[in-house]
DNA sequence: CGTGACCTTGAAGGGATTCAAGTGATGTGG
DNA sequence: CCACATCACTTGAATCCCTTCAAGGTCACG
């Protein structure tokens, strides 16, 4: 249902470029070169490791993955969920220098692409370069986003919000259902995204569905009442920047 | 003590992109040329307001001021404090509509450029338009940095987290002394952006003076231990990038 | 000198954590 | 094919960090 055939690379990330811009033939090619071959990464492994130098950056075609930074104690701390489409380091070409980790949270496949390629594209191809930055600056939007429901809304009204995103963003690169989404991520995964123990996730999922908002199991989510879901989360999709707009 | 006359308008900004890579004279007065005549901004007023589509972005050249936003029960969660030098509003270059608002704590001098200046900008100087789009991912990596004290430090550490960034953001752009600095910031405008109540932002600040880690007060700090605040707040100023690298 | 903004301190309460025990599904080797 | 291990999830009980509410103190300023 979720996972459509792809017939390029690019697909995905085209999809969700387009939704912001036209993009023109050229820069789609533009795009595909520079690609280097799939690879696909098990669930657990890292794509990208903290503190290091890449010289490439990472392209996630299907599955999911996460940026996460891990304290002394062990504990660890997830700051974006990835999905299909997304550039899952774009910020190495200017940072250098990895501030954090990016892991596989399923079975994952990836392209990379050269910085020095990137760096081509924002010389030659400018109007392509700006959706690029785009990318990186709704990954800010989103890390916003998060710092206000870890601060100020209630445990409920944050996983609410992920549970809105997620299903948005999908929704985006034509992974969704009618209402529902598949989500292969433990309860553990997800408190370390939402700042949580997973004992408090179990608790509000069970919260969740027993208040009729949606089904949720075996990695599969159903969103029964997504109007609810959105006032409980005082979802406002506006940061996501699902709207086509000359850049 | 903290502040040294400024010439230029962009001179804190060209202080800043300049500890990151070499600013040609040419794009020194290409970043001069697209600015507008400065402005004040009173303590409490907005510089840009959440929803709106700004045709302008929006130079910080010096006071204190904060994105934040706004919930229905009426607290807010601020999720960047920025200082002299900052580009308050870059994002809305290419998301348009505002998903937060920028708002003064201090007294500011701000300059606005147009949107147009700065596409323009892309094409004729990518080179320059990259430093512009590093300065938006540094924001993207303080944001991360937020999530991880937000979601798995203690308060301590926390709080301790904020005053080294702060310091070493100040010290960039020439506005610390030794081992101190000015900040002329509420204990609820703190309490906003660390997501605490302000009574528990004063428990926390009477705990680090007692322990010795800083002197603190009439809105200045000064660093006791670097070291050991360091410690507590797991501080690693990689994702300030502060080294000179090319882009 | 009165007023308001900010900070401090105390006491009570709540949301989330930790620890622990137990369930269920899946997988594996003897 | 079943015994056993593993992993994810659930549930309960005790605890803790932080919040809310409230009162009092300090300081700047009209």
């Amino acid at each position: 249902m979720t996972t459509a055939r792809k017939t390029s690379r690019v697909e995905t990330l085209v999809d969700k470029l387009s939704l912001r811009d036209r993009l023109s033939a050229e820069e789609v090619a533009a795009l595909e070169a520079v690609l280097d071959a799939p690879k696909t990464v098990a669930p657990g492994a890292d794509i990208v490791r903290e503190h290091t130098r890449p010289m490439y950056s990472t392209l996630l075609i299907s599955g999911f993955s996460a940026r996460y930074s891990t304290l002394e104690d062990g504990s660890r701390q997830i700051t974006e969920i990835n999905v299909s489409g997304d550039f899952i380091d774009l910020h190495s070409l200017l940072m250098k220098q990895m501030d954090h980790g990016v892991v596989a949270l399923s079975d994952c496949v990836i392209a990379e692409t050269p910085h020095a390629a990137l760096i081509d594209i924002t010389e030659r191809h400018p109007h392509l370069g700006r959706l690029l930055w785009l990318d990186t600056i709704i990954d800010a939007a989103i890390h916003r986003q998060w710092l206000v429901a870890m601060g100020r809304r209630s445990g409920l009204g944050h996983l609410a919000h992920l549970v809105c995103e997620l299903y948005l963003r999908l929704q985006a690169v034509g992974q969704t259902g009618e209402m529902r989404f598949d989500l292969p991520l433990t309860q553990s995964v997800l408190g370390d995204a939402l700042g949580l123990s997973s004992v408090h996730v179990s608790r509000l999922i069970t919260e969740m569905k027993s208040e009729g908002l949606v089904n949720w199991s075996g990695g599969r989510i159903e969103i029964l009442d997504w109007r609810r879901l959105c006032e409980i989360a005082e979802f406002d999709p506006t940061y996501l920047r699902l709207q086509c707009e000359p850049v």
